[in-house]
Formats: structure tokens, sequence, C-alpha cells
DNA sequence: TTGTACGCGTTATCAT
DNA sequence: ATGATAACGCGTACAA
């Protein structure tokens, strides 16, 4: 049960190393017979090739990754999915990381380029505030996905990137619970120092309230609790419940993201508020569970299909040499369903 | 902007190869001033060591796995992170890899130990119906942790396991909502053809009903539908949904994933059932939106957080060669929220 | 304390 | 069609 090699392989069927390495990766130039045996021998001694050595040797890996922030980011897993077919429909390897939120995902990056040698990668979320010089050193096509991209702060054309307008689709979220009648719209979102997607939405929230001549009260801007795992459950729940026990009136609350709006959904109806009667709830991404709760969640669907397709379309046209870096932007869609109503 | 090696930086700085060698790698035996003067180089020229070629020369690369079957089961999230978490503290690195539904995580195992010279590897989920003679291959401790694992069929000293009694605890929710005075109790089940934690939950229904003297009914077993992704929310919902347009009088509904009773729940609730006043409805896991959402789900909880940790610490004694390979069964807790009542 | 040289398992080049 | 053999980038005996 010894580790065997591609030379007991060449031994066993007694032929050189190289002829065991043209069957194993169907090079044309080798006898089918040969070929045949070869296989035979390394099933039956279930020799298993060891990547460490070919990714060291090999020159066109076929290889791009995938990274993601954050472990269980349930919007991300039906991206993935999307992106993997794409890949593998090209015959390239997905090469799946999870990076974790306090780790620093183009250090990650950096070394997976050396490691897999890849051809591409593509960033899933993350904060993505990182020095030009860093970026710079990513020698592979890469394109950030759903991360709240600023363009402007960095050479434009040093990477691609796809994303929804968060500013806008925010507003457009809270634009609509205007018109619906809500006034005193309180916001659970990202701390203060986020300065990525948690910002833009805010952004977004601000704006809207000034377009229509509301105050921007800071009384109704609620902050994640830093101490809980950021875009929580649990976090939306706590701060929902530490916000009713002041008692300030509002008619609707908008939360950043779905996942803390439905832990938000749950202090509500603990407090004996129900939604949408006495309170809306909005949510922001448009994860799938929304759609299965009760109330249903109201919320701002990223095209999270189109958005998978279009980054591996446009990765794979950056690694071919057909295109140019772009930033992509995709509209969002306002999900009117029931946890929102007019008043 | 070339890739920069070791021996780049050895002829920079003026030293030898091991000498930068030692510096990466905290080796004692180095002037501390030559050390600085190296890691000075190396930052400034962007070196980063390439972990092929480590793994390839390592012997001790203080490496664990986790292999996770499926991409989005948020039950596993909270496992994976409390691991790493145990992981980290013993200086170990955590090679995470998911394996689709569709790959055998055993050949992934197989490869990551050629790869990555690992000590030790977890299993998280999958089905894991696998010859013996492959699984002997893996000559490094294994623990397969919440798999529906079926130690009889295996020699049981080749490898550990950590799970709950699925049957049992299966039985123990069935026996709740029948002491509650329920007596047509639906189930949402896994197709026939599985074996595996599907088959075992399964069972407990049936044994439940039979020790109560309630006849089990085919027509209030719904298995899971084929064409729809496993113990998906949208599996749950179909299910259901097709099941009340027979119009089969039922009070409780038990299903046996969280996940899937969500799903479901939406089903009743577009139905016009209020949860749990018109009817019952119960889960299985304790995933946490099961708390958040309303009603909350009664569910029947497995002790994650110890079965993560002990996971763990029987992987690392298996190491260490301090212990023998076993099976180690947890109890689950019935956790009776708001979507069961007693009728 | 430091440097030289070999080998890890594989693929690629060049003969044959 | 096949086989020697030189890399790939690194860690580590061993020598200095």
């Amino acid at each position: 049960m010894e580790e065997v090699t591609i030379k007991d392989v060449a031994r066993i069927c007694g032929v050189g190393v190289s002829t065991v390495s043209r069957a194993i990766n169907n090079h044309p130039d080798i006898n089918p017979e040969t070929k045949e045996m070869v296989m035979k021998v390394i099933k039956e001694h279930n020799y298993i090739p060891n990547n460490s050595a070919r990714n060291l040797k090999r020159q066109d890996a076929r290889a791009i990754a995938v990274l993601v922030k954050g472990i269980d980011n349930s919007f991300f897993s039906e991206m993935i999915r999307l992106m993997e077919e794409e890949i593998k429909r090209k015959k390239y390897t997905l090469v799946l990381q999870h990076v974790e939120f306090s780790e620093d995902e183009v250090d990650a990056a950096l070394e997976l380029v050396k490691e897999k040698r890849l051809r591409g990668i593509i960033f899933l979320g993350g904060y993505f505030i990182h020095s030009e010089e860093k970026l710079a050193q990513l020698n592979v096509p890469f394109v950030l996905s759903t991360v709240g991209a600023q363009p402007s702060s960095y050479s434009k054309n040093t990477y691609s990137s796809i994303s929804v307008n968060d500013e806008k689709e925010s507003y457009k979220m809270v634009d609509y619970l205007i018109q619906s009648g809500h006034r005193d719209i309180a916001v659970i979102c990202a701390k203060t120092t986020d300065v990525s997607i948690g910002k833009l939405r805010l952004d977004g929230y601000k704006r809207a309230l000034r377009d229509n001549g509301i105050p921007v009260r800071e009384d109704l801007m609620l902050e994640m609790k830093p101490d809980i795992e950021d875009y929580s459950l649990e976090n939306g729940y706590m701060v929902t419940k530490e916000f009713l026990e002041k008692k300030i009136p509002c008619t609707a609350i908008y939360v950043i993201s779905d996942i803390m709006a439905i832990g938000a959904g749950k202090a509500l109806a603990e407090a004996g508020l129900k939604v949408p009667d006495d309170i809306s709830l909005a949510g922001f991404d448009g994860v799938k569970i929304g759609k299965y709760i009760t109330p249903s969640l109201t919320t701002l669907r990223q095209p999270a299909a189109l958005m998978a397709k279009e980054t591996t379309t446009l990765l794979f046209d950056l690694i071919a040499g057909r295109a140019e870096h772009q930033h992509m932007v995709f509209e969002g869609e306002l999900l009117v369903r029931e946890s929102t109503k007019a008043i």
C-alpha cells in the first residue's frame, strides 16, 4: 500500500516513464495497445498521479480559480454552480477556494496562481480594497464579481468587474418604500468603516430620502453589531431587537441583506409586530429562501444567473485575448412580495 | 513581473538557497540579521513560495482536509467554522474541499492525499457507500462526520465515524407528534433508492408509527422529486404542493430536513393553511434559520458544535496514535418551537 | 551559521 | 512509437 509513482508503473509495464505519461495525458503519439496495457496496470495498482508534481512541471494547466469570501453565503452558491458548469463546458478545471473574512483574498490568489498555474481568477464577494500594486502582481486576468467595486479608485484597465450598481439599486428600493407612503424608514446597514457594498447601499438609502425631501436621521440608521458575524441572521435580529426597545416610530425597515432581513423579521414577530400590517420589511440580494418564508420577503434581486454567466464569458474572452478589461453593471430587479405594503 | 523563485531571492541576497529556505520556514539555525535581510528582499520582490514544489518535497505537511459533499449545505457551515478553529489551534492547515453530489468523495480524497501530504481527513455529508478496498487505500486516518454511516457494513476498525442515530432521532420526532395527538402524519422523505440518512430517518418514522399502532400508509410517504436538487427548498415546496392537491387528510407533516421543511411551509401558506393551527410542520437538522422564520420551526437538532469538536479531537487522537478507530453516536435534541401543536 | 547538491514525481525535449 | 534525461521550485542532508 505504499505510494505508487509513475516510475513504478513504468517498471511494472516494462516501458519508459514517458510512455506512461503519454498514456495518462491522452497524448496522440502512443500505440493504442501500449496505452491500454498501461492503463490496466494503473487501475490494478491504484496509481494516482501526484498533482503537486504535475502542477510544478506543467505549463498549461487550464485551470481557473473562484475565490469566495465567506463560507456560507447562500447568495453565491447558485452563482458558483453556474460558473462551474460554464468552466467545465470549456474543459477547464475549477479550483474553488473559500477565503475567510479576515483573510486577504488577493494574497490567497497570489499563492494559488503560483501553485496551480491558473489561467484566470474570479473573485466573488469581499470588500476589495487593495493596493494596485498587489493587484498588478496577479499576472493572469481576473474578474471581480458582485463586489462593491469602485473602478474609479484603480486604473480601470487592470481588471474587470461585474456587479450591480449597489447605490442605485438601493435607491430603487428605498424610493419604492417612499412611494408606498413610508417616511420613517429605518435602515440596517454596515458599519461606518465599510467602504464597499455596505457603504454604497447606505448611500442609496440616503439619496432616496433626500430626493424625496425626507431628512436623513441618525436614529434610523442601524449599524450591524461588530461583535456578531457580519450579515448574519443573528446580527439582523439583535440590531432590530435593540432598535425596537427604543420605541422610535417607524413604518418600514430596509435591511441591506436578505439574510439579515430574515433575522430582523424574527425580532419584529417577537415584539408582536405583524409584517407588513404593522411594519414593512425589505431586504436586498434576492436569495432563494426569501421567497419561501412567510410573509415572503420584498427584495432587490441581483441577477445572479446572468451575472455568473457573463463573468465566465468575460473571463474566457480575457484569457483568449478577445476582450479588453471592462466593467459591466447589471440591472437589479425590485421584487415586491408580501413583506411590504403601502400605507 | 516574472515569476521570482527562491533562487532569485538567494542570488539577490547573495546567499545560498538553503538560507532563504531557512528564513521562510523559521528554522532556528540562521543568523537573525541574515534572516531579516532575506525577508526584506522577499517583501520587496514579492516572492511567494510555490506550494506545489513545497508539497512535493515536504514530508510533514501538517495539513488536514475537510471534504464537504454539496456546496451550500448551511448545516455544515457552522461545523466547518468550528473545525477550522480547532485545526488552526493545533497549528495545522485546513484544506477545505467541496465535492459535488455527483463526484466520488473518496476519489477526491485519494488525489488530495497525494497532492497535499495530508495527515488526516474529515468527510462531511455524503452517502458513503464505498468499497472497503477504496477506503483502505486512504492510508491516513479519516473520520466520517454526520453521514448516515452504517458501520456494520464495513469492518469497523478501518475508520471512525461521528453521527447521531438518525433512525432513533427521527423516531423521537414522530413519536412526539403522535403523543401530541397526531395520527395522520405525512413524511417528506428521500427517494427509495437512498440507503443513507434518508433511509434511516424514514425507518424511524415507520417504527414510531408502528409502535403506536398506526398503520404506515404509502399515500402519506412523500418522496423528494428526483428532477429537483435534493434536500432543497424547492423540492420541499413542490412535493408539498402536489400532496395538497390530492386532498389527503393529515394533521402534521414531518420533513426529514429543515430546509425542505421551510419549502413545505411555503406551499402550506399558499394553500391557505395556517401553521400550526391547521397543520403542524416539523423538520430535522436544527439549522440556524429555523429559529428565525415565523412560525419558528420545530426540529430535531443535531449537536453540530459538539460533533464538530469531537470530530477534530478524535482525528487528532488518531493521528497521534492515541486512539483506536471508534464510532461515536450523539444524542439529538427535540426542539419544540412554534410550528407544531397538540391537537 | 551557511552553502552545495540531490531528489521529490511529473512533463517536455530530444534522440532513437 | 518509445525511452533517456533535463528541468520545474523547493527542502534538507551533508559538507564546510
